[in-house]
DNA sequence: ATCCTTGCAAATGATTTGCAAGAGT
DNA sequence: ACTCTTGCAAATCATTTGCAAGGAT
């Protein structure tokens, strides 16, 4: 039983290969779109079909186990969910790249909330990565 | 000759009824996405089509007039460009909100950048709006 | 007069659905 | 054994394209 088996299991969902596939490509990968994923997991189970990778992508995303990441201009990206962090996103090759970001140090330089219920926050520098420039 | 006809002409683009319209819809409603647009674009001008909206967003978001807002779990938004501020997106009614929020002291919470030429930033809060709690 | 924009219809691309067969617990 | 998941095909929704006619400068 590895890693992916229990992570699906601990959010209520059957440990299925497809599952498990989708799961250790997002892992290895981090930020991946519906298309690439779908090339990726059929080198493995080529009988796997879009319209399993999308029903399961919406049901990891209502069990939070996946996170969804809107980017301007490209395809919406989606990876396991983890700490809060933010992202930079080249917009010459579309890279998404992780970095640390202390959500708590910004919230002090919010303005008005007025009686907003804070659930999460999304941070994304956008520009040009190192190799693109 | 109206603000949006100014706007228009200064980012080099003709000032026709369609583009006026789109602008002044957008001006008074802040953030929107296509299908609302549409709608609301209709109401002054029958005759446009789809195809048309389409075409002119793009248009206005290579020359910066526009700038899209990409939300988690909804549709693409669109606004007038304006100065630097922070969305407030609610998961319930799906409304955007700005906020006032300076960049330049965000910068200093960040962690590696590593080489990254930065452009543009955005920064979402995700939650409950204050009349969908 | 010229070039750009519009509206239409058709093409393409992305996502969802219903259903019968198969897999996980 | 039971229930949930898969794969397929078709349906739906979103976006883009080509082209002839009309509009802006």
């Amino acid at each position: 039983m590895n890693n992916f088996e229990v992570m699906l299991r601990e959010h209520n969902l059957k440990a299925t290969k497809q599952r498990i596939g989708i799961l250790s490509i997002m892992h290895m990968r981090g930020h991946i779109n519906i298309e690439e994923l779908y090339e990726r997991v059929k080198k493995s189970y080529p009988s796997i079909s879009l319209a399993t990778l999308y029903k399961n992508i919406r049901l990891m995303l209502e069990n939070k186990l996946l996170t969804e990441v809107s980017v301007n201009n490209s395809k919406t990206l989606y990876e396991i969910t983890k700490e809060d962090h933010a992202h930079m996103h080249c917009e010459k090759c579309n890279e998404v790249m992780d970095i640390d970001f202390c959500f708590e140090d910004m919230y002090k330089n919010l303005g008005n909330e007025d009686g907003f219920l804070l659930k999460n926050t999304q941070v994304t520098l956008m520009g040009i990565c190192k190799n693109c420039q």
